[in-house]
DNA sequence: GAAACCTTGTAACAAATGTTACTCCGATTC
DNA sequence: GAATCGGAGTAACATTTGTTACAAGGTTTC
C-alpha cells in the first residue's frame, strides 16, 4: 500500500488528523476536461485539493448554463458539503478545469472530525467562507457589471487558474460559460482587442500586458 | 433575571446545549424597518431568530442595492457566521423585515460548541447550507430570469414573509431590491395588474388569487 | 387651503444584449 | 485537392432594460 503524499496539506491539519486521513482518505488524479460531480447525483467523498482547479457551473431546466466560481487548493467543494451533510443531491455541476489531483475522504468521517479537529473545523468552515464569498462576487458580477467587464474578469481568473496568459478556448465556449451568445462575445473580444487588452487567433486568446 | 422563552427552539437543540443557550443568551426583540448589521461591521454575536424575517442586502462601491434573500426562523445568517469565524468584517447589509424576535449568543461559544452539540453542528451546517441554496436561487434569477419574472418572485417571497397578501410598499423601493428603475418597475407592475396578477393601489400592491 | 412633496402613469428615446443570416477562412476528411 | 466542417467576423434587426422628462393626483406641512 502506497502512502499517500501529504505534504500540499501538511500545514492544514493536525498531526493526528492527517494519520486519519491518510488512513481512509484515497488519492485520486483526474484529467482536464472530465466531470467531477453533475448535477442530481449524490456525493459520498469529500474532494481536498492538492493540485490544478475544479470548475464549478450553474444549469437550469432549459439547458443555459453558468460558471459560478473555480475551487483551487486548500479548500473544498463546499456545495458538496452542502450534500454531504444535507444528504442530498448535487445541484451544481463540477469540471476539472485543469489536471487535477485529490483526496477523497468518505463522508462518514465528517461529522466525528469536526468534533474532534479543531483544524478540521477551520478547513470546513473557511470552505464555506470561501463560498459564501465566491457567490456574492457572482451574484455581484451579474447585478452591477455589464457583460464586457464580466468578460474581462472572466479572462483573468482563466489565465490565472491556468497559470497561463495564453487561454485555449472558442468564443462559444466562452459564451456558454457566461450564458451569452457567440456573436456577442466575438463582438466584445473585437473591442477588447481594439482596447489592447487581448490579442486573439484561432481558439486562442492571450492577455496583453 | 428573567428566563428566556426557548419553545421556538426547544426541538433544534439538546438539552444541554438550551441550558447553555438560556445561561449566555441575550434575548432582543427588534423592531420593522430596524438596521441589524451594517456593511464593514464586525459581529460579535450569532442571532438566533425566534420569529419574523430578516433581509440580507447587498451593496456596491457606488451605492446600488440587490435584495439577496430572507432569513426567517430556524435559521442564523451564516453570512454572521462566515464573520464571526472569519473575524472578517460584514459583506452585507441586514436589516428587519418584519419585528424580530431573536437571542444574541456572544461569538466565543461558537467553536466549543460545536466540537460538543452535534444539534449545534446541525443547525450551523443547515445554516450554511440554506444560505448558499439561497445564493444559488438568486444567481439563478439574475442569470436567467427576465426582470418581469423576478419581479414575480419578489412579490411572492414578500407576500410569504408577511404573511399577508397585501403589501405597503413603494414601486421605487421595489426598484432598489432588484436593482432596477422605479419607472421600469411601474411599467412592469402595469403589466402584471393587466394579467390580474396584482391590484395596484397608493403604496400597497395585492396579489390576487 | 396653498405650497411643497411624494407616488404613480406615460411617452419618447437610448443603451445593452440577443438573434438571425451570411460570409470567409483554416483545418480536417476523404 | 475537393468537400466538409468548425470558428470567427459582421451587418441588420429585435428585445429587454434603463433614462429623461413631464403630468396628474394624493398627502403632508404650515
Amino acid at each position: 500500500m502506497k502512502t499517500l503524499d501529504l505534504a500540499p496539506i501538511k500545514s492544514l491539519f493536525e498531526s493526528e488528523l492527517l494519520l486519519e486521513i491518510e488512513k481512509v482518505g484515497i488519492h485520486k488524479k483526474i484529467p482536464q476536461g472530465e466531470l467531477m460531480i453533475d448535477l442530481g447525483e449524490k456525493v459520498q467523498f469529500i474532494p481536498l485539493i492538492l493540485e490544478g482547479a475544479i470548475k464549478v457551473v450553474r444549469e437550469d431546466e432549459s439547458g443555459d448554463e453558468l460558471l459560478l466560481y473555480f475551487v483551487e487548493f486548500g479548500n473544498t467543494c463546499a456545495m458538496t458539503l452542502n450534500c454531504c451533510l444535507g444528504h442530498s443531491k448535487s445541484e451544481i455541476r463540477a469540471l476539472c478545469e485543469s489536471d487535477v489531483s485529490l483526496i477523497m475522504v468518505p463522508v462518514q468521517h465528517m461529522d466525528p472530525w469536526l468534533s474532534q479537529y479543531k483544524s478540521w473545523r477551520s478547513f470546513v468552515f473557511n470552505s464555506f467562507n470561501t463560498r459564501l464569498s465566491e457567490m456574492l462576487k457572482a451574484v455581484d458580477a451579474l447585478t452591477f457589471l455589464r457583460l464586457d467587464e464580466r468578460l474581462k474578469n472572466y479572462l483573468l481568473e482563466k489565465t490565472k487558474v491556468l497559470k497561463n496568459k495564453t487561454i485555449h478556448i472558442t468564443h462559444f465556449e466562452i459564451a456558454s460559460d457566461l450564458n451569452s451568445s457567440r456573436v456577442v462575445i466575438s463582438r466584445l473580444l473585437k473591442q477588447l482587442e481594439n482596447d489592447r487588452f487581448v490579442a486573439l487567433g484561432r481558439n486562442t486568446i492571450s492577455l496583453i500586458d
